[in-house]
DNA sequence: CCTATCATGTAATCCGTTACATGATTAT
DNA sequence: ATAATCATGTAACGGATTACATGATAGG
């Protein structure tokens, strides 16, 4: 009674947290995904509710509904939910982001390079300061794949701030 | 009769390049993306049908179609269309994007960086030549805006490389 | 002439966002 | 107690992608 689903990022988000914690419910999703991979691939909590679902239509997940109290549903990965994750991570991609910054994008239509630079540093310089007092948690250093992750954040975030900092007076 | 409708980062493109072009076909929308903002934020071909209408319903475009032939839809900026283009032009952005870059969220969940590296390198490398290839049209140099944004995404695209260059053997 | 590619458009699907809603906890 | 916030979940909507389809043009 397997459904076929398409697998997107998310999916591999929530079989990859979902593979780390061993079981979690969309809450715990949700708390998971801010202090980690959502520093770079937010979500939606909805999202965390629906995925799950479609995982487990598809036979990836497992679902358990507490019976009394809050009646949470608690998600397992399936052995196929496992196999789905390590071939993912198996197969490297060359598929590459866009930028799809907003503020380049008026930049790009003719907004005023100055009065841009001026917000958009505060906005990354913020950031940047966030992801550097992450780094700094223990904890961290020792996940080789989150810790690289961040060190790309910090060293996209420090390439923004040299790209606005051209056009301050 | 004028119907709302929210203004995304796509409406703004087809507003931007159509206050450009003056009148354009959803086809020359398409050429048009496909050789400037396209580069940094590409759309379906698709949407260059449907959204033409959806700012046609809220009066910021006006469309007329051919009566022979092919009965093109041609469409134009207009007075409200352009006020809306200024007004986002004139408000500074702090938002930011995220990086969803689907080569780090493998590398996030344990890929093997040095398989990942190779080809994410194969990619970058593409696209950084293209980049600079885009920078010798004495066109672009003309206009600010892109120049800005090519240059922005050459830096971003060296940042890219210095990445991923750690893990070559 | 035939085939492939370009040009043009519509329809269906689906994911992601937004909005809504309510049950627990904590703080004042 | 009551308000505020946290925790938990569902429903509706809409934009973006995908699929489908057909007319024109150019190359062989």
């Amino acid at each position: 009674m397997q459904e076929e689903i398409r697998l997107t990022p998310v999916s591999y988000i929530v079989l990859g947290l979902l593979s780390w914690a061993g079981e979690a419910t969309p809450y715990d999703l949700k708390r998971l995904v801010a202090s980690s991979v959502g520093n770079f691939w937010s979500l939606q909590h909805a999202q965390l509710y629906t995925e799950p679902e479609r995982l487990t239509r598809a036979g990836l997940l497992t679902e358990t509904r507490e019976e009394g109290g809050r009646r949470r549903k608690r998600y397992r990965v399936t052995d196929a939910g496992r196999a789905a994750l390590r071939a993912w991570l198996a197969e490297p991609t060359g598929e590459l982001t866009e930028l799809r910054d907003p503020g380049l994008l008026k930049l790009f239509f003719g907004a005023d390079p100055a009065a841009l630079a001026r917000v958009q540093l505060e906005s990354h310089r913020a950031k940047l300061a966030e992801y550097e007092e992450l780094q700094r948690s223990p904890r961290l250093q020792e996940l080789a794949g989150p810790r690289l992750a961040l060190e790309a954040g910090i060293g996209h975030q420090r390439e923004w701030i040299r790209f606005w900092e051209r056009f301050e007076e």
